[in-house]
RNA sequence: CGGGCCGUGGCGCAGCCUGGCUAGCGCGCUUGCUUGGGGUGCAAGAGGUCCCGGGUUCAAAUCCCGGCGGCCCGACCA
């Protein structure tokens, strides 16, 4: 029996992160520029099926894709203060090309507010033309100083929605309903578990008035913000001049939302799912759900079990791994640490007996099913494994969030563990500023209170409305 | 960006301290036979700028200096 390949989460969580991407062949360290990796055809295909399934939604909210410069003029960052101060730090900046010295330098994207800004001053006149909804898929640089695959990279994929309104009331409202199609594609699609809520103003993104985010538990306790939806108010509006007329004939500036989703969301998927054999893929964002893997030895077994594979196969869209030269166990290992939800095992006994053994990838169970039972019972357990997986992650994320009503005991809980502290604290700086003595943060503000309604604020005894979520993060 | 560990065939490592034969090992890969219900076995092969640059030396994977990159911790982080 050959070692696993993969060190036990038990052992070292990180390096089992490490092991899941490597032996998953979802993605590898680009190593040749700095921060950046390969995403490889297994991970970027599992990116093409939330692609997909986010995109669908967009639209179906009235939102249309479209495309902005890469390059950005390195003073438009700088037309809204916040923004540059968040950002400067982080940039990759383009001083020379073709040869020359720029006039001007170019600073390739972090998050396209200002470029799409400029461009909304130039297409809005009216409130005839409000709203403005608008979707970008783009690759995005951020100088990091620490990387992650995934969960942090300089380059990384995202998407980026930016939208302009007439008044701030309609704004915010698609802040919200944007934040909801975000944990309805965590949730359903990814089976992870989040937690909607607002950001502290400590915590808002540069620029916005308020932000929003999703906020999701690994299975090592820490948290992860797998999205975000910010309530931009006028101030890009009146950086970049994106005035209206309304119907009053007053001259107004537009009320903005700008709302992404990145790659960061394949980690999370990892640290949700994943176990010590390696990868684990919810059925729905499977892009192989099932594969087929044929038994045999003699020749003329292998023509009829293949017969027989490749027909079963065919019928219910399952991939037959027909490789010749590897034996079925070593197939067996190869799919499992590739995360494919079921593997069926079809042999010579099987094909007398008319049955398949249909294996899922999650729980290990084996059942042996007729072969006209195959198709029904290959989508039943597709979608027992999809809910299954979103009820262990629910459960983890339960018995991992405590209770705290004063910073001792948020700092004792979270130097023993990595847990969610639902404390009571004011939305104040100062105060979000006494959990870094203890490397944590407070994750967001739930937007539904779950747990016992207002109290007063650990810090500074202030009455606060709802206990917000304390944690240590990626 | 600070601290630590690391960089040697595709992957994982030994060798380095104490410089010196032809740079080894396991896995993987190729070919043949064998095997096949959870990594089959045997045999024969292929495959290496020892991260890069400079220095010391008769001689550098090994010592010294500089750089690049990875991982972990910290600071930073929409």
């Amino acid at each position: 029996m050959a070692e696993s390949p993969i060190t036990p989460r038990e052992k070292d969580f990180a390096a089992w992160y490490q092991d899941v991407v490597q032996q998953g062949d979802m993605a590898e360290p680009a190593e040749i520029v700095k921060g950046c990796m390969v995403i490889k055809p297994n991970g970027y295909a599992v990116w093409e099926v939330l692609q997909r399934e986010l995109d669908t939604r967009f639209k179906a909210t009235g939102h249309q894709n479209a495309y902005f410069p890469l390059l950005i003029p390195e003073s438009f960052l700088k037309k809204e203060a916040e923004h540059v101060e968040g950002f400067s730090p982080e940039l990759a900046v383009v001083t020379i090309a073709g040869g020359k010295e720029l006039e001007e330098p170019y600073v390739i994207r972090p998050t396209s507010e200002t470029i799409i800004g400029h461009f909304f001053s130039r297409w809005i006149q009216s409130w005839r033309d409000l709203p403005v909804l608008i979707n970008q898929w783009a690759n995005v640089v951020r100088w990091e100083l620490r990387t992650r695959m995934f969960l942090r990279t300089t380059e990384f994929l995202w998407q980026e929605g930016h939208t302009a309104h007439a008044t701030h009331e309609e704004a915010v409202e698609e802040v919200l309903r944007m934040l909801d199609i975000y944990a309805e594609v965590a949730e359903d699609v990814m089976a992870m578990p989040v937690i909607k809520g607002v950001k502290t103003r400590a915590e808002k993104f540069a620029g916005a008035l308020r932000s929003y985010s999703i906020e999701a538990m690994m299975q090592n306790g820490l948290a992860l913000q797998a999205g975000t939806s910010h309530d931009l108010g006028q101030n890009f509006g009146k950086a970049f001049n994106v005035q209206f007329q309304s119907k009053e004939g007053r001259l107004d500036y537009v009320w903005q939302t700008s709302w992404g989703v990145s790659t960061r969301l394949i980690g999370g998927l990892i640290m949700s799912h994943s176990d010590d054999k390696g990868l684990v893929l919810p059925p729905k964002l499977a892009p192989v759900k099932a594969v087929l893997v044929p038994i045999y030895r003699k020749d003329e077994e292998r023509a009829r079990v293949l017969e027989t594979a490749h027909r079963i196969a065919k019928e219910i869209g399952a991939k037959i791994d027909d490789r010749d030269g590897h034996s079925p166990g070593a197939k067996f290992f190869y799919w499992e640490r590739r995360g494919v939800p079921v593997v069926l095992e079809l042999g010579p006994r099987d094909v007398a007996s008319n049955n398949i053994v249909l294996k899922r990838r999650d729980t290990g169970a084996k059942e042996v099913v007729a072969q006209s039972d195959v198709a029904a019972r290959l989508t039943a357990v597709l979608e027992t494994m999809q809910k299954d997986l979103y009820g262990a992650a629910k459960e983890r994320l339960k018995a991992n969030t405590v209770l705290a009503n004063s910073m001792i005991e948020v700092e004792e809980i979270l130097n023993g563990a990595n847990k969610f502290v639902m404390a009571h604290l004011k939305d104040d700086p100062a105060c979000d500023a006494r959990l870094k003595e203890f490397k944590a943060t407070v994750r967001n503000i739930p937007l539904v209170d779950q747990y016992d309604g207002g109290g007063r604020c650990i810090v500074t005894g202030e009455p606060v409305d709802r206990r917000v979520v304390i944690a240590k993060s990626y």
